[in-house]
DNA sequence: TCAATTTGACCAGC
DNA sequence: GCTGGTCAAATTGA
């Protein structure tokens, strides 16, 4: 597992580069006639994306160092957009499992559940409905029930939990899925067309070769949604397991991630020539992910 | 009227 | 006995 070697250091970056952007959103207040409307719209909605990343990014970092101390065992990117299995317990992420793990009945999906910490819960491309909310000792807030909407039409086991984890301006949520769907019910390539401001351009391939609507994801870093030096190819969609592989060109590499119901995963392991910190990659994937 | 949500009760694991 | 997950009747809203 990937830490941040300089947990403040990491924080900083975000810091500076909110108050820079902050700083700089003023300018885009006035339409300049010979940029043109569209343009500008372009740019503020680019800069509004960017300071929601930044936000969200402070937001768990704070969370991390008040929660875990900054300990070495806390995953560093685990609270940001981060989707892991149960077995896949390590410090923060273990001590959240542990209350999960208490009856045999929660521990019955072990081995199929995910859990992610996302700000937009109920946007993963399925269709769920609620069937129970319970206050959960020790949280401030009840952690709220669904399960597939086609659990009798189609037999779908999937369930999800849904609890919220900070009460911020912009909170985050930790979502546990629990068993997979098998209702082939999933709207999730909607999310990434349901775009109402200028967006970069989307579309993509699958590995038959096949052009749909998202595919090729050209997102490169002068149009301000990207930190510097990454570029977006193409994104490719796995029908076997239902997960879409984006690959990152870094100007000194290439790594893949994965996104699945609308969340991007980046590698766990560190790369060696991975030339982002781990809040520059947090930002890269709150910048791709668009809610 | 019907579908979705709410909420108290029940069940099973610890 | 406590706690978390699920059920199902009651309620709500379109």
């Amino acid at each position: 597992m990937a830490y941040v070697p300089d947990r403040d250091g990491a924080m900083r970056e975000v810091v500076q580069a909110y108050e820079l952007i902050k700083s700089h959103q003023p300018h885009f207040q006035f339409c300049d006639k010979e940029q043109g409307l569209e343009t500008v719209n372009l740019a503020q909605s680019l800069l509004n994306e960017a300071l929601r990343a930044l936000h969200l990014a402070l937001s768990v970092l704070n969370h991390e160092t008040s929660t875990a101390g900054g300990g070495a065992e806390g995953s560093s990117r685990s609270h940001m957009l981060h989707l892991f299995s149960r077995s896949d317990a390590a410090g923060d992420v273990g001590a959240i499992m542990s209350q999960q793990r208490r009856s045999k009945r929660r521990r019955s999906n072990e081995e199929t559940s995910q859990v992610i910490l996302t700000d937009a819960p109920h946007d993963d491309g399925y269709i769920w409905r609620k069937y129970g909310e319970k206050k959960i000792n020790g949280t401030h807030f009840t952690r709220n029930y669904f399960r597939c909407s086609y659990k009798y039409d189609r037999g779908c086991q999937a369930t999800k939990q849904i609890q919220q984890q900070s009460s911020n301006d912009l909170p985050i949520f930790q979502v546990t899925y629990n068993s997979e769907h098998t209702c082939n019910c999933t709207t999730a390539a909607n999310k990434y067309i349901k775009i109402d401001v200028p967006r970069p351009h989307l579309s993509s391939c699958n590995p038959n070769g096949m052009i749909s609507p998202m595919a090729d994801a050209m997102i490169d870093q002068n149009q301000g949604v990207l930190p510097p030096l990454v570029e977006v190819s193409t994104v490719f969609f796995d029908s076997t397991s239902c997960q879409e592989t984006s690959h990152l060109n870094y100007n000194c590499g290439t790594i893949d991630a994965y996104i699945d119901l609308g969340q991007m995963v980046l590698p766990q392991e560190p790369l060696e020539d991975n030339p982002f910190s781990d809040a520059e990659l947090d930002l890269l994937c709150n910048s791709l992910m668009y809610n």
